[in-house]
DNA sequence: AGTTAACCCTGAGAGC
DNA sequence: TGCTCTCAGGGTTAAC
């Protein structure tokens, strides 16, 4: 389940083997995913330089210069649930649920064979899209909020953004409005490391709070980005390497509190199962 | 406007 | 062994 770490995992796997290399091609064998597969994605892509991997959110931005030197175009693609990009030789056997190649031209010349971003997905949560221009104009990027790592992200934006809301702090912490890439297992993380129990209501936490709390999203995600994310289920880095965080988790899907040993507790909260410790956090 | 729930999908695991 | 049932969840959309 990918959430900001695995993306940025995925990220960081790719760009050093794509970024300045031209895509060939492009195979679509299943174009429904959350959203159609643009059909002319081959023809809009084939020729394309890829000058660099970005990420928004969850999102993966491939930024392609087209040949003749038009207006950069730009690949939005988001890993849903189950979703994962791996680097293969094209001649790789398919598996059941790889959907999608991007072929990209070997750099040593055309004797080698080109290896291509075979992008996975058994849930078909995930999405393709093509987007010419800024990509902050797109549709599903232009109203997100702040990344966890952008200057704005503190605690004074929580505190203000809060105010009067009686939804858990949980649910608001994951709205992607109030900031972006968290989503369950770290928000469970990172009230757990702030010591706030997640079924408070977001407009009953403190400023000083709300700080600790900035300051425990950015550890978490910090944390797991440096051990390559978390694998629960399907979750693997572009190699197809596992993340290694799953053995730092201290409360998701656990069952006794790493501070005080006691039980951990679990609720539903916004349709969402959560773990927390009732005895350390308030 | 804020909040809640349904929905898209498949595989894994539990229970019988 | 094999069936059925439940659960997992990101993010969008609809409804309250």
């Amino acid at each position: 389940m990918p959430e900001l770490p695995e993306v940025e995992t995925t990220r960081r796997g790719l760009a050093p083997r794509v970024s300045g290399s031209v895509l060939i091609g492009a195979t679509v064998y299943e174009p429904r995913l959350r959203w159609p597969v643009p059909d002319d994605l081959r023809e809009r892509v084939a020729g394309c330089t890829v000058r660099a991997i970005h990420r928004r959110a969850k999102y993966l931005l491939f930024e392609l210069l087209p040949p003749d030197g038009g207006e950069t175009r730009w690949i939005v693609l988001h890993l849903g649930m189950s979703g994962s990009l791996r680097w293969v030789p094209e001649e790789t056997p398919r598996r059941t649920h790889d959907h999608v190649d991007l072929a990209v031209a070997p750099a040593q010349g055309p004797a080698k064979a080109p290896w291509v971003i075979r992008y996975h997905d058994p849930r078909r949560f995930g999405s393709l899209h093509l987007h010419s221009g800024d990509p902050a104009t797109h549709p599903l990027l232009r109203d997100l909020g702040p990344e966890p790592f952008d200057a704005t992200f503190h605690g004074a934006w929580l505190y203000r953004r809060a105010r009067g809301r009686r939804a858990a702090v949980k649910t608001f912490l994951m709205d992607a409005h109030t900031v972006v890439g968290v989503g369950n297992i770290y928000a469970s993380e990172a009230l757990y490391r702030a010591g706030v129990r997640p079924d408070r209501a977001a407009g009953r936490i403190s400023q000083a709070r709300y700080q600790r709390l900035a300051d425990a999203v950015r550890a978490v995600l910090l944390e797991a980005i440096e051990a390559g994310g978390t694998t629960l289920r399907d979750f693997s880095g572009s190699s197809g390497e596992p993340g290694y965080f799953t053995q730092r988790l201290d409360v998701y899907s656990q069952t006794h509190c790493p501070a005080c040993g006691g039980a951990l507790r679990t609720a539903v909260i916004g349709q969402r199962n959560s773990y927390f410790c009732a005895h350390c956090q308030r």
